[in-house]
RNA sequence: GGGCGGCUAGCUCAGCUGGUCAGAGCGCCUGGUUUACACCCAGGAGGUCGGGGGUUCGAACCCCUCGCCGCCCA
């Protein structure tokens, strides 16, 4: 006998390590079964489980789960990054923490022995945290960027690359992190508006016939000022193009020089230009001709470049510095507060500095012309629809992509360098060596690149890297290309665009059929979770409280397109109430004898109970499992919810109840083992969304002779269409609805619930007396009432109407004569009102011209229908006030 | 400034191609010792579908406009 609820702690962990064992989580090595993979968007390898993986994974479960009981060869292979800045600033952090020298000092080799050691302690915690959830991963493939495969494929990548001169070396202005100290890609700089300041300065004509005034919120840069741009149309300054300032503190003349990115409409119309130190201004720079001065040094600390007494100060300090010399000399013109915004680190928060250093870059432009094509060819489409846009919109307006980073942990970059600076691009440093000798004639020292790789560089060739690419394996040619990345939408330009970029250039096939974006996941009242909120819940928290599958049933429930999830512990518990509802479901089966027969065919049940059970059965797996090829999660959820709840749970368990407690044998026979059919189709469907309760239910209430294996392995049914039955669905319908009527005016009236009064169907047509006399036993045990018919309506009866059909509950004596009144009245003006607008809308010349014909057959009908009943109703209310004031 | 998404019952959300589309869950109210389940059962109240305008025989749904809220890019 099952326990009377599902304790999900008690089983989860033996579940989870019983799949493990049994192989299910492998793809199947039947040559005959089409593949299906999913590479899991790599967590950070420094990375706790939040709710956005949790969401992300249980979709990528679900869609797992059902591909592998549909019999795909279904691969989900997980792996984690490196993620080169996080786990170094982890290290780092560690290090300083315990009192320890820095990396620096203690050396490159030491500082990654290191960060090997933490990885292998505590790294790919999360790895752990996802088998919590169910997910049915194949860790035996799973993989690391920086493993040996993975970084052979980033060298072969790299040097190819840069053959076909999609690589390159520039120099550049870039994002700079002072705090890292290391140059960031565009997409790692996030721009957050702050409050600052416009210092007004004066730079003095160098004739001293007067002055220009530039409007600046970064005065220290004044010190790598080379030019004061003024637009060329500008009146006020026509006369000075071409003249010069001369800049204050450093006493340098300029020039004025003539560029249309000077805004005349912007303070004085007048821009001091520095390219060193702005992205706009270096583009100026570039246009005339200009040099490029740096006064800060890799920390942003004003360097040699500055004047003696400006040297060595934090560029924050030093703006204060030069702000008060200004004062001081009477050049400044006024401060003006502003809000304005700053470019931050992603990773760090410090304040970017741009600045000119040598960094590799990727021809981000050339690579994105196919990976453009193929998702307007339609090779790859996204879900929902209309994040194409998002990616089409960066994707055509692409810059070149830095992928060195000042860092020790990752890719180390696969160039040397000889004595004279020239550079040998290889996979490894022999073929390196080999390279210089040719091209010097003998052995000459060579110096690898300092710098180590991007981590999105790894992540963009996951998707083949983790097959085994570049090696033509087994792995690789079956499952590759992968059929549906799900992943969120903030790294549609870090990841998605890069492996699709990577993808068709290195394997000539875009690496995803399809790209399904999902939610967001916020709290309760729609905030985004951040630990600096303090409103981060723990995915974990709520497993150990309600069980894995309530929160996956949640997050797949909830993940409707287009909207972010707000997630809330009552919604949990709700989902965990379906489990429960589902276990009592198989408890209520098991009490009353449901095996499943072996040799019971559903196909030929005769009872009518049973053939309805069977046909929304046959429905509800169809809704399922479209649901589910077409991503739409909550759909699938929202079916097997009101299926299991209130088509079986509600209607069809309490329709078997007196069959099974009857008398008939065959009858009582036939629907336990449709009972117990129904059940396992239930956990069949369930099972990818809950697969925990639904594979413990398999186990429990397994026939005499067991299973053939576990639930995770069956098969997806496929359930004839001709099991639906129109006739059963029909009778059915209207018991349910007679006994939805019959209960609702039993409870208006007050009924008492113990007592039975009479159901008088008054002249039912054949049919109704028919599903009368056929159901009376369901009748009598689902509205405590006893069906029979009649031709009048008798006395002490209360008339109510289904289907256009007239019955009455028989309260005798009992009945509340001006309540009654009142409740007539009320629902024959309510049929009045419907009858009125739908006559209105008939009468209208234009709605009968236009309106398709089957519309105003149906609008004729309900009018008909509503007058009727309006029409016999006050026939009722008639009789009854004859009878209340005779 | 450009773009995207959202605004439907007290709360969280469904509502696909305009014609039972005004729904579900939670919460609330009323009733319930119905031997599967109180993590339950039965019933009920509650919304001029953000405002305004338009198209249409007909609009929560299409168009315009305004208003909030959120996100991305500049």
């Amino acid at each position: 006998m099952l326990d009377k609820t599902f304790d999900p702690a008690a089983v989860e962990t033996r579940l989870y390590a019983a799949w493990e064992e049994s192989g299910a989580f492998l793809p199947s090595e039947d040559p005959a079964a089409t593949p299906f993979s999913i590479v899991i968007p790599p967590p950070n390898v420094t990375g706790q489980l939040h709710f956005g993986h949790a969401l992300n994974a249980t979709l990528q479960d679900v869609l797992t789960r059902f591909a592998r009981m549909r019999g795909r060869a279904a691969l989900w292979l997980p792996g984690t990054d490196h993620a080169g800045i996080a786990t170094q600033m982890v290290v780092e952090r560690q290090l300083a923490a315990e009192g320890n020298i820095g990396r620096r000092d203690m050396g490159r080799e030491a500082f990654l022995e290191r960060v090997w050691a933490w990885k292998a302690q505590s790294g790919g915690a999360i790895v752990n945290q996802l088998r919590r959830l169910g997910a049915s991963c194949d860790w035996s493939r799973e993989r690391f960027t920086l493993d040996d495969g993975l970084s052979a494929a980033v060298r072969k990548v790299f040097v190819r690359l840069y053959r076909e001169k999609l690589i390159y070396r520039d120099k550049r202005l870039v994002n700079w992190d002072p705090h890292l100290q290391t140059a960031l890609s565009d997409i790692e700089v996030e721009q957050k508006e702050v409050d600052g300041f416009y210092w007004r300065l004066a730079y003095p004509l160098e004739d001293g016939s007067g002055e220009i005034v530039v409007a600046t919120t970064r005065p220290e840069t004044m010190l790598a000022d080379v030019a004061v741009a003024v637009h060329p149309d500008d009146p006020r300054y026509a006369g000075l193009v071409g003249r010069c300032v001369r800049l204050p503190i450093v006493n340098r003349p300029i020039p004025i020089i003539a560029d249309a990115y000077a805004d005349p409409e912007k303070g004085s119309g007048a821009v001091k230009i520095t390219p060193g130190h702005d992205f706009n201004d270096f583009k100026v720079g570039q246009r005339h001709g200009l040099p490029v001065l740096s006064i800060l040094d890799a920390s942003a600390r004003t360097n040699d470049e500055a004047p003696a007494e400006f040297r060595g100060l934090d560029r924050f300090e030093a703006r204060k510095r030069i702000v008060s010399q200004f004062e001081a000399l009477g050049l400044l013109r006024g401060v003006d507060p502003i809000r304005h915004a700053v470019p931050h680190g992603d990773r760090s928060g410090a304040v970017l500095e741009p600045r000119l250093t040598d960094q590799w870059y990727v021809d981000a432009k050339t690579l994105a012309q196919p990976a453009i094509a193929a998702v307007e060819q339609g090779d790859t489409f996204f879900e929902p629809r209309h994040w194409e846009k998002t990616y089409f919109e960066w994707m055509r307006n692409i810059e070149p992509w830095c992928i060195s980073r000042q860092l020790w942990w990752g890719h180390r970059i696969p160039a040397w360098f000889g004595p004279d600076g020239r550079v040998f691009v290889a996979e490894s440093e022999a073929e390196a060596r080999a390279e210089a000798r040719e091209i010097y004639g003998r052995e000459e020292p060579l110096t690898q690149d300092e710098d180590v790789l991007d981590t999105w560089f790894s992540s963009a060739l996951w998707p083949f890297s983790t097959l085994g690419w570049p090696e033509d394996t087994a792995d690789l040619r079956r499952f590759y290309p992968t059929d549906t990345l799900i992943t969120g939408f903030d790294i549609i330009f870090f990841w998605v665009a890069r492996m699709m970029m990577m993808g068709l250039h290195f394997t000539g096939r875009a690496p995803f059929r399809r790209v399904f974006i999902n939610a967001l996941v916020r709290d309760q009242f729609g905030a985004k979770m951040s630990k600096s909120k303090g409103n981060v819940m723990d995915p974990l928290e709520l497993v150990d409280a309600y069980g894995a599958d309530a929160l996956r049933f949640t997050l797949t429930a909830m993940s409707g397109q287009g909207r972010d999830i707000r997630i809330s512990r009552e919604r949990v518990e709700g989902y965990r109430n379906l489990g429960t509802k589902l276990w009592n479901a198989a408890r209520f089966a098991q009490m009353n004898g449901c095996a499943r027969g072996a040799d019971f065919d559903p196909g030929a049940a005769r009872g009518v109970v049973a053939r309805w059970l069977r046909g929304e059965t046959v429905k509800t797996a169809a809704e399922v499992a479209r649901a589910l090829e077409a991503c739409a999660f909550d759909e699938a959820a929202g079916a097997l919810y009101r299926f299991i709840w209130n088509t079986f749970c509600d209607w069809g368990l309490e329709f078997a109840k007196p069959i099974l407690q009857g008398d008939d044998g065959p009858a009582k026979a036939e629907m336990q083992a449709m009972i117990a059919w129904v059940l396992d189709q239930i956990l069949i469907l369930l099972h990818p969304i809950s697969p925990f309760l639904t594979e413990e239910l398999w186990a429990q209430t397994a026939p005499d002779a067991g299973r053939g294996g576990m639930l995770i392995s069956a098969a997806w049914p496929e359930l004839p269409e001709t099991w639906r039955d129109a006739e059963a669905e029909s009778e059915i319908g209207l018991v349910i609805a007679l006994v939805s009527e019959g209960r609702s005016l039993r409870a208006e009236l007050r009924i008492p619930p113990q007592a039975q009064p009479e159901l008088l169907a008054i002249n039912p047509s054949r049919r109704t007396e028919e599903v009368l006399r056929n159901h009376w036993r369901l009748i009598k045990h689902t509205l405590r009432s006893r069906a029979k018919s009649g031709t009048v309506l008798p006395t002490g009866a209360v008339p109510f109407m289904v289907n256009g059909e007239t019955f009455a509950l028989e309260l005798g004596g009992h009945v509340d004569l001006p309540a009654e009144r009142d409740r007539l009245t009320r629902e024959i003006a309510a049929q009045r009102a419907e009858a009125h607008k739908l006559r209105a809308k008939l009468d209208k010349p234009d709605f009968r011209a236009r309106a398709p014909e089957e519309v105003v057959a149906e609008n004729e009908e309900r009018c008909k229908a509503a007058e009727a009943a309006a029409d016999r109703l006050t026939a009722m209310l008639t009789r009854l006030e004859a009878l209340a004031w005779p």
